[in-house]
DNA sequence: ACTTAGATTTCGCCG
DNA sequence: CGGCGAAGTCTAAGT
């Protein structure tokens, strides 16, 4: 990994134009030719970048960095370089990570009763012929329903239930299948959309999902 | 900005949960507070991070990085500091784009015509229900005329300009109002369904459209 | 290889 | 400050 700290100016061409006037910034170079242009402000989305694979020109006092295949053109101009030092990282080593949607699917598929009265676990991963519904279950009366889960539920959401929807109840045994959509956030417009589609909205919290199911392990533990 | 190469461990806890084993990384503290950990791969993205405002308790060995009024702690434990330097970057200076959906947007509503035999303005972002309609217009016969602009158009565009319209129909006064997806680049299958769905797809280039209003407005042209 | 959907999405605008 | 939509989205998984 090569570092430079160096007042520079950078143009990007390709998607769309980019410009960043003169001024002192931290350039990365990484190992797979991934090149950062970064400020010492701001997120973690650098101004400019340009993605690996790509070939790097460097003729001092300029870095041409291109993308293979792609018109995608990042210019670096050096103009004045205060820092320039490369580290070797050795191996690497990946993220682990817990809580994200496939965590809360887990958890509401062993207790669906959170999700509403009497809701009883068909199957995960239902598959239809546009993809896969999250969970489907049947409720008190037999009656289908299919659950679709997020992190944070947008207008996006109720529409990827809906094209399930639209296939599950093709068929007859299914006609009447409910649809739930089920999340730790749901944005108005989303409950707005899904109330005028005929779908229901739960909010659920995974660390009382988790907790809520503590006492019935102790049954087992103690 | 404060960089520092570092065989470290790092967690992270807040809206997930995060862990990264032992491995030498770098580490970015910025002037307002964003902590970065980058690999020496990988895209512009960093493998952990904390976004400002921050509080940042540095004991030598180990950096917390707290979020006030949240969760999020970013705990690094530092095994062994390979480089740590400390730059001063001074004066920034922002980013400069040209070329997005908003350009677009500008110049169509500014040459409405180009969508179309008649079209007049009625007004940008008009409000519904679901979300905001990119133009609004009335046609020649007086007739209403919802646009909805991308820079690529994909079947999600199609389906987003169908919500607008199931909602804006409701109105006994808009009953009739047509549909036209406008886009520098249309997916096929975007334009097979909008077909199907009898909304109508223009294709539009934003540099002819430029040209033949003003020919040099372009940031890029001198 | 291409498409689909998630993301600690981030970012910017507008209320 | 929160909601909503775009992004050079990126990235990983499934087909």
């Amino acid at each position: 990994m090569r570092l430079i700290v160096a007042r520079c100016e950078v143009v990007y061409t390709g998607r769309l134009n980019a410009f960043l006037p003169e001024a002192v910034r931290l350039l990365i170079v990484k190992a797979d030719g991934s090149v950062l242009v970064h400020d010492d402000a701001g997120g973690y989305k650098p101004l400019n970048w340009m993605a690996a694979p790509s070939r790097i020109e460097d003729a001092g006092d300029r870095l041409v960095v291109r993308r293979p295949k792609t018109e995608d053109v990042l210019e670096i101009r050096l103009v004045d370089v205060l820092s320039d030092v490369t580290h070797d990282m050795g191996e690497s080593a990946a993220l682990q990570k817990d809580g994200v949607e496939r965590h809360l699917q887990e958890e509401l598929a062993a207790t669906p009763a959170a999700l509403g009265e009497g809701l009883t676990l068909v199957r995960r991963e239902w598959p239809t012929e546009v993809g896969p519904v999250d969970l489907m279950c049947r409720d008190g009366d037999g009656e289908w329903v299919a659950v679709e889960i997020k992190r944070v539920a947008t207008i996006e959401a109720v529409e990827q239930l809906m094209r399930y929807l639209d296939f599950i109840r093709v068929d007859p045994a299914k006609a009447g299948c409910r649809g739930v959509l089920a999340a730790q956030s749901i944005k108005p417009q989303a409950a707005t959309l899904a109330d005028s589609r005929g779908i229901r909205c739960v909010e659920v919290d995974l660390a009382l999902l988790r907790g809520e199911r503590e006492p019935e392990l102790t049954l087992f533990t103690a």
